[in-house]
This record gives structure tokens, sequence and C-alpha cells, in this order.
DNA sequence: AGGATGATATCC
DNA sequence: GATATCATCCTC
């Protein structure tokens, strides 16, 4: 499972920015309990929602990357467990978030049963509602976002900030690539882990 | 190509 | 306690 090669996928699609209050639920935490490659995979295309600032804003997830757990040298998990990564090496379902180069931040899920310290980390969403700039590249995301420090640790099977699928169906293909700025982690830096919406105008490196 | 800007890991 | 580094972005 979770081979490294492209391949097509379903897409949701949301009605539009005009449809009314967004009715869709969160993904359960089952989605999370799985293999990163396989989440990240099924990431494209659904919707990140936050509602934690009283207005809804919605994207639509394009561009992700996989991060496996401690034997993943670009993974700030093979460190160990620390203060930082104390989410990581959490239960599935819960938001990661870290501070990078003192002015960003980075928004991942942690994959996989609590210890295996894995996670999805979100690099880049197609504006859909109530969002401003840009929103391709981490720290792009998270600012147009308006995610922080305080959605560290949050459980994104909540109603106030989430993942959600839609009803409607497109088809896409995925491409994957190797990670981007984890040139450290040596032959880890070339593993196709990830992943993004073929031809997507938001894609932060094509 | 280089700077911003602060938390973190890893050394003394 | 010091320092090198960083899953980035912006400007030159």
């Amino acid at each position: 499972m979770g081979g490294e090669k492209s391949g097509e996928v379903e897409q949701r699609a949301f009605g539009g920015p005009d449809s009314g209050i967004f009715r869709g639920l969160p993904l359960p935490r089952d989605f999370y309990d799985r293999d990163p490659r396989l989440v990240a995979r099924e990431l494209l295309g659904h919707f990140l929602v936050n509602r934690t600032d009283g207005v809804e804003q919605i994207g639509r997830i394009v561009e992700v990357e996989a991060y496996l757990g401690p034997h993943d040298k670009a993974a700030h998990s093979s460190r160990g467990l620390t203060a930082r990564t104390r989410v990581m090496f959490g239960p599935p379902g819960y938001a990661y978030v870290f501070m990078i180069y003192g002015m960003h931040f980075c928004m991942n899920v942690v994959t996989e049963k609590e210890g295996l310290a894995s996670a999805v980390l979100l690099r880049a969403v197609e504006p859909i509602r109530n969002i401003s700039g840009s929103a391709s590249g981490p720290g792009r995301l998270s600012r147009a976002m308006n995610i922080d420090m305080r959605h560290n640790g949050w459980d994104m099977t909540s109603d106030s900030f989430f993942i959600s699928s839609d009803p409607e169906i497109r088809r896409f293909q995925v491409i994957l690539r190797p990670r981007v700025g984890v040139d450290y982690a040596g032959h880890w830096a070339r593993r196709l882990l990830r992943y993004y919406i073929k031809g997507n105008a938001c894609v932060s490196v094509p």
C-alpha cells in the first residue's frame, strides 16, 4: 500500500462560495488513523474549514506532504518526543502546528495511532470562502486561514476547525514529487511524498 | 542571493 | 547558556 506513483482519484467539489452555509461534516477520526501517504492522497480536493475566529473560512486542499514517522529523517518526530512534537506522537485527527523561521506557521494533521508520530503537512489550499490573499505554501496557507499556535493540538473532528468532504464529485490527477525544504534529510529528501492536484493554479511549487 | 525573526535542538 | 538550524516568504 501507499506506492509512490501518480494516479487518478475522485475529487469532491463544493457548490461554490455563494451556496449558503457550508453543511459538510468533519472527517471521522478513522480517516486519519491510516498510513500518512494514503491520508495525504485522499485529503486532496477536500475542504479545510476554520470557524474558530467567528468567520467561516474554507479552502480546498490542493497540495500536501506526508511525514512517515520517527524513521523518516525529514520528520520532526525523528528527533524523538519533545515538547514541540508532543501532538505528533499523540492520537490521529489532531492538528500539529509549529512555528518556522520565527514568523510562519505550518499546519499538519496527525495520522496513525498514538506513538507512531506520522502526519500530513497542508501546503496549499484554493480559496473558496472568506480567504484573502494567497494560500499557496504552508506559511501563506496558515496566514490566509488565520491558523496559529492556538490550533496546535486541536481536535480536527470538532465542528469549529476540521476537514470535510462534499457530495459533488469531479476528477483530477495526482502528481507525486519530492518534498520541499528538506534537503538536509539525505535520501529521504528524494522520496516522492509530496502530492498535489495536477494543473491546479494554487499549487505552491508545480 | 540574502534577510527577517524566534523557537528548537544540540552542543558545551 | 551559546549557537546553528529551520517542513518559509519576501525583496533585491
